[in-house]
RNA sequence: GCGCCGCUAGCUCAAUUGGCAGAGCAACUGACUCUUAAUCAGUAGGUUGAAGGUUCGAUUCCUUCGCGGCGCACCA
C-alpha cells in the first residue's frame, strides 16, 4: 500500500479520536514507572493483580485477538507488554481499537505474569498522546538502510535500541572525563568558535560570513591557541569541548564537524600530561564500558595504564630495518622510494619520517599507546626536548591504528614561537593552505609571559567508536553530514543565487 | 576527486539469456478474550532513484545525473 494511503488510513483515525471527544494530542501525562521498572518489580509478580502502576511509550507492536489485545510499549528503559480486554476496558475498548503501531499511549492498570510468563500490564485506562501519521519500518527486519539511519535517526533510535546505548555510552564517556577534570581542579570554559584566524592544527577551514562587521570569520579548526592565552592570564588549568570544523574529506574517521576535548595543565610538561592522559581515559572508558578491556572490532584492547611509549624514530629506524634516528633526508627519501613512496616536493626529512610512519607503523598499533619525538617541522606549537633540538616534546595517543590524542610541552617562548609562525608563513606562500597563520595576538600573549604548560587533545568521537565497537564515526555521531535528500544541483543553484545577489563579494575559497 | 557496489511496495528483500514486477512483514475487511515474528480467510498497495538512448519489448543493456556504502587519494 502506498505511503499516502496508509497515512490517510492514519489520518481517519486521528478523526475518529476526535470524533469521540479525545484530543489525540496530549499535554502531559504522569508515569509511576518507566517499562524496567515494571520488570523488575513483576519479578515479585505471581498471578494476583498488583499496585497500580503507569506507563507511557511507543506501541512497537499490536497483536489483537477480537476482544482483546497485546501491545508492547516501548520506553527510554526498554519494552513492557500491555494487555487490553473489552470486558475490562469496557466503553474505552474503542480507544484500544484506534490505536496504532508508532502512537504514543500512556496506560494505568495493574502487573500480572500472563500464561507464558511475561510480565504484563492489564490496563484499566488508555491515553493517546501523540498520533504517529506514519508508518514504522518493519517489526523483525526493522531499518537497516544505513541512508535512513542516518537521515532519520529519530526512526533509528526508536527502531534499533543498540543505537541509543551507543550514545548513552558516548554521554557516559565524557561525563566522566569532566568529573576527572573537575576533581583535578581544571576549569571548563567555552571560547569562541567564529574566529577571526584559524589556528592550533593544520586543516582547510570553512569560511563563513558576518555582515554587521563585514567580514569573513572561520568557523574553528581548533580552540588551542585561546585555552593557551588562558594559562597566560593565570587560570592555569583549563578544558574545553570543542566543536571544531574542519573543511577536508569525508571517510569513516572523519566528520566534517567533530568534538576534541583540549585541556591544558599550567607547570606540566608533555611527560605529566601521559601521565594525566592515560589516567583519564582509561578512567573513563571504565565508566562507559564497565572494564577497561574493551573489545574493539574482534580485538581486546586494553587500557589499563601505563601504555607503552614508543620512539617515532625508533619505530620507524625498526620498521625500515635501518636508522633513521638522525634524520638523514637523503636516507629518508631513499628509505621511501624504495617502498615505492615518492616524496611530494618541498617535503622535509620530518614529512618523510612522518610518511612512512603512517604506512609503517601506525596501521599496527592496535593497543593504546603513547608515540613520542615527532620531528620539529612539524610541530610549530611544541617546545623542542631537551638534549635532541630535532624533535619536539610531543605524543599521540594511538589504537587500534587511530590517531586518537595529540599533546605536546606548550611553546612559551615568544620568539620562538613567532620564528615558527613565520616559518609557516612561507610555507603558505609556498602554496601550503593548511601551513598555520601568524597570529600577532597570540605572540604579545605569549609576550606577557606563559608558564610552562601542558596541553592535551583528545578525539572524543574517535574514542566513542573505540568504546562502542562502531566502524565508523557516522555511528557515535548523532546526525552525521550528509548530501541534502533533494539532490546537490538544486542546492547549489539556490546558492548561486544568493551568491550572485551580494554586492561585491564572491565566494571565498 | 578516483574506482567498485547498491538504489524495486511504508519496511526487509526476490525477479533466469531483455519477455505480463513478486514474497514476507506492515495496512485494510472478517473470525478469534493469555498472544508474543499470534493464527486463519480474504483485499488492496509500484513513475523499479531521475533523465535520455538501444530494442517489437528494459528492473535487466548503454550514457549522463542524484543519493548512499566500501576502498583509495586528500587529510593529523
Amino acid at each position: 500500500m502506498s505511503l499516502d494511503e496508509l497515512m490517510r488510513q492514519r489520518r481517519e483515525k486521528l478523526a475518529q479520536w476526535r470524533a469521540l471527544g479525545i484530543e489525540p494530542y496530549a499535554y502531559r501525562f504522569e508515569p509511576t514507572h518507566h517499562a524496567a521498572d515494571l520488570l523488575a518489580l513483576g519479578a515479585a509478580v505471581t498471578e494476583a493483580p498488583g499496585e497500580t502502576v503507569r506507563v507511557a511509550g511507543r506501541l512497537m507492536a499490536i497483536r489483537g485477538h477480537g476482544k482483546a489485545g497485546f501491545a508492547h510499549l516501548l520506553d527510554g528503559s526498554g519494552r513492557i507488554q500491555l494487555y487490553f480486554r473489552a470486558d475490562h476496558l469496557g466503553e474505552s475498548f474503542r480507544r484500544y481499537e484506534l490505536l496504532d503501531v508508532g502512537d504514543w499511549v500512556g496506560v494505568a492498570g495493574s502487573l500480572f505474569r500472563t500464561r507464558t510468563g511475561e510480565i504484563t500490564v492489564r490496563v484499566d485506562a488508555v491515553e493517546l498522546l501523540a498520533k504517529a501519521l506514519r508508518p514504522l519500518p518493519e517489526k523483525w527486519h526493522g531499518l537497516k538502510d544505513p541512508e535512513t539511519r542516518f537521515r532519520q535517526r529519530y526512526a533509528d533510535l526508536f527502531m534499533n535500541l543498540e543505537v541509543r546505548e551507543t550514545f548513552r555510552r558516548r554521554a557516559r564517556l565524557t561525563s566522566a572525563m569532566r568529573e576527572f577534570l573537575d576533581a583535578r581542579g581544571f576549569l571548563e570554559v567555552e571560547t569562541p568558535v567564529l574566529q577571526p584566524l584559524y589556528g592550533g592544527a593544520f586543516a582547510r577551514p570553512f569560511v563563513t560570513r558576518h555582515h554587521a562587521l563585514d567580514m569573513d570569520l572561520y568557523l574553528r579548526i581548533s580552540n588551542e591557541l585561546y585555552l593557551k592565552r588562558l594559562i597566560v592570564g593565570g587560570l592555569e588549568r583549563v578544558y574545553e569541548f570543542s566543536r571544531d570544523f574542519r573543511n577536508e574529506g569525508m571517510d569513516r574517521s572523519h566528520n566534517p564537524e567533530f568534538t576534541m576535548l583540549e585541556f591544558y595543565q599550567a607547570f606540566a610538561d608533555v611527560h605529566e600530561m601521559m601521565d594525566v592522559t592515560e589516567a583519564l581515559i582509561a578512567g573513563a572508558v571504565e565508566r562507559a564500558c564497565g572494564t577497561r578491556q574493551a573489545t574493539y572490532q574482534g580485538q581486546i584492547l586494553d587500557w589499563t595504564p601505563p601504555w607503552p611509549r614508543i620512539s617515532m624514530l625508533d619505530a620507524v629506524s625498526d620498521a625500515v630495518g635501518e636508522s633513521v634516528r638522525d634524520l638523514d633526508r637523503a636516507r629518508l627519501e631513499r628509505v621511501a622510494a624504495s617502498r615505492g613512496m615518492a616524496a611530494r616536493p618541498g617535503t622535509g626529512a620530518g614529512g618523510l619520517l612522518d610518511e612512512l610512519f603512517s604506512v609503517l607503523v601506525q596501521p599496527g598499533l592496535v593497543r593504546p599507546c603513547f608515540v613520542v619525538d615527532y620531528p620539529v617541522e612539524l610541530s610549530p606549537l611544541a617546545r623542542v626536548k631537551r638534549g635532541h633540538p630535532a624533535v619536539v616534546e610531543r605524543f599521540e595517543v594511538f589504537a587500534a591504528g587511530m590517531e586518537l590524542s595529540n599533546a605536546f610541552s606548550e611553546q612559551n617562548d615568544p620568539e620562538a614561537q613567532a620564528r615558527a609562525f613565520e616559518d609557516q608563513g612561507r610555507r603558505r606562500e609556498a602554496g601550503d593552505e593548511e601551513a598555520q597563520q601568524m597570529d600577532h595576538d597570540y605572540v604579545r600573549a605569549l609576550e606577557y609571559g606563559m608558564p610552562p604548560t601542558g596541553g592535551v587533545g583528545i578525539g572524543i568521537d574517535r574514542l566513542t567508536m573505540l568504546v562502542c565497537d562502531a566502524r565508523s564515526i557516522r555511528d557515535v555521531i548523532l546526525f552525521p553530514q550528509l548530501r541534502p535528500e533533494e539532490g546537490r544541483a538544486e542546492i547549489d543553484h539556490e546558492a548561486d543565487e544568493e551568491t550572485a545577489g551580494r554586492a561585491g563579494r564572491g565566494s571565498a575559497t
